[in-house]
DNA sequence: ACTGGCACTCAGAGTGGGTGAGTGCCAGAG
DNA sequence: CTCTGGCACTCACCCACTCTGAGTGCCAGT
């Protein structure tokens, strides 16, 4: 391994350019270093350091002679190499409090947690729906709107509500026969979780094609299809984005923006990166970690030039759905890491008891 | 009136000036114009205009020799003199009809407009919410969720669908009991437009405070109130966005993307001033008619350095709600006028139907 | 009212020397 | 073997200078 050729004064230097790289945005040298840090050192030796530093490619300048700028390979050697995360600061878990104490609904919850992150990081934060597969349905109800339209609502556990439209082939449909077929489904998965839910909604189909009149056969497939489309859909492929205004400050994002901002705007693409991120940082440690991906590791995703940094969250019992940041890979590790852990742990706490 | 002295040429030659600078982003020239319009006059006297107009403050030189650009007020009278508004191709008809054809409900028509608009005109797009005021309620349900909260869903005629929980003060409820009162407050409400249930549930009220057992009116007050901030509550202070990747275009807004990223965050800056100015169009024109707002007549919104063209759309026959675009003051705005009109009519049209 | 001509202006590009931060290397000390 | 001080060297950047050309303003002539 590459790394086992830097001595442990090597990494502290590599620390100490990355830290003030990140602090002044300007290449930092030998001189710099040795004044600024306290290194029993003198610059010359800094610069033997620097030079073996550049040999294994962590860092790079920018042209002959000048300071030293960390590369995508430094980076990820520097934020591996985190001993220890620095804590929030009090006031910041205060506004952890404040931000999410009262929060309405899931949604609601949500919705402040990822404008919390956006300002606490002062990047983009990114946090993704959890899945709700454990959820149970409480409630369903069909309504007749207009002449040939149901409308099926589904209420689940955690205050989220779903509504669908299925529209039946011109025939129309009295409202008892709607608060019929209403009750035989509502007796099928109400008190079920979703997962349960659809296998229940499968069996009943059969039962239901006897139960269904002549030529009302069609009907209640068309119900029914939908209903298992909202019992089946998948929530956690929706995502809650904030702090998009830290995008514009100037000369972070180089050439990237353009890309950065279509991904916000097609969602999907971040919803692969986080949920991919999360998933390595689960796999990883033994407690919920976080992980971070840096400049050319986000190149299949059209995002290199940024860095990711995520976790998992828990809700319900499983740790199933994504909460990071998306910044310029110039940024500071250290602080965005405590931050997205921190807001991850509370969110787990919080939306639990709701 | 200023506007008076310019000339009929002038006019002309102000209109080639911001036509070509829209086109190319450099200072246009006397000689520029004479060889690119077919003016049957020489430079000279394109020179004499132009100084005409730069006394008007029409146009302005960046430095002492280089061609011209128009100011804002420039923009201004272009805009207000721009007599045919270009119409569509046929390959961008064809797309409306495409994109908007089959909406599943009122949000689906709306976030496909916003997006159609956007991808017309390359620029960012925004569509509000319309205010449903003369929407009936088609249907009202409570459902008990969790011990002491109460989930009010409401069912709108255009298929919107709305929720919200009320908490209640420790005690609990049974079924039978939501139930009862859901009865009572649907007999009320539904079939009314929201305004009338507004009235209904009011009146409403007093004979619930009786039907109530003792100790119950502080239940169903918590009840009714929510219900009544769903009957109220402002469906037109939402807006969709679309095409915020139009904002990386280099160079486009100078300054201004911090603002603009800010706006499209808050949205109620973007609320306010598409509101305005879809208003403004509305009472000058005869028929709905599109108005602009251009650089610093966007100062009050801190949007100073942008242009917003905008028009209100009809939606169960009020003109409630506006839609447009925004983007920088060196826009093309034939086309981009052109567009915001073809899409608010084709969606007047499109949502009144279904 | 328009045109051609002419002097003038000035941004931007290109050039060249000076400056200094920073490097690489080496010989010597601990 | 590690560290240090010293020294030559390299460029990016800054500044001052010149040159060029697009474009203007004005004026006398048609």
């Amino acid at each position: 391994m590459a790394a086992d050729r830097v001595s442990e004064r090597s990494l502290a230097v590599l620390h100490a350019i990355v830290g003030d790289f990140v602090a002044t945005n300007e290449p930092v040298g030998s001189k710099t270093i040795v004044e600024r840090h306290r290194f029993g050192v003198s610059a010359a030796t800094i610069r033997n350091d620097m030079a073996l530093l550049e040999d294994e490619d962590l860092i790079a300048a920018p042209h002959t002679s000048s300071g030293r700028v960390p590369t995508d390979k430094g980076y990820r050697l520097y934020v591996d190499t985190l001993a220890s995360v620095r804590p929030l600061t009090v006031a910041q878990r205060a506004a952890i409090e404040r931000f999410l104490g009262d929060s309405r609904d899931l949604d609601d919850a949500l919705a402040r947690t990822v404008r919390l992150l956006a300002q606490l990081t002062n990047q983009v934060a990114v946090v993704q729906y959890p899945s709700l597969r454990r959820t149970q349905v409480r409630h369903i109800d069909l309504v007749a709107v207009g002449e040939n339209r149901v409308l099926c609502v589904l209420i689940l556990g955690t205050g989220v509500v779903e509504q669908q439209i299925a529209s039946l082939p011109s025939a129309l449909v009295t409202e008892a026969w709607v608060h019929g077929l209403r009750e035989r489904i509502a007796g099928a998965v109400v008190g079920r979780d979703l997962e349960a839910a659809v296998e229940a909604m499968l069996t009943l189909s059969e039962s239901l094609d006897e139960w269904a009149q002549q030529g009302e056969a069609e009907l209640v497939r068309r119900v029914s299809d939908v209903v298992l489309d909202q019992l089946r859909a998948n929530r956690s492929d929706r995502i809650a984005i904030a702090g998009a205004a830290n995008l514009s400050r100037p000369g972070e994002f180089s050439g990237t923006l353009p890309a950065v901002l279509e991904a916000i705007e097609e969602q999907v693409t971040l919803l692969r990166l986080f949920g991919e991120l999360a998933r390595e940082g689960r796999d990883r440690g033994d407690r919920l970690d976080v992980a971070a991906s840096i400049g050319r590791e986000n190149e299949p995703y059209g995002l290199q030039g940024t860095a990711v940094i995520a976790t998992g969250y828990e809700h319900e019992g499983e740790t199933s759905s994504s909460i990071g940041v998306l910044g310029p890979v110039r940024m500071d590790y250290a602080s965005n890491i405590a931050a997205v852990r921190a807001v991850a742990r509370y969110l787990s706490g919080a939306i639990g008891e709701s």
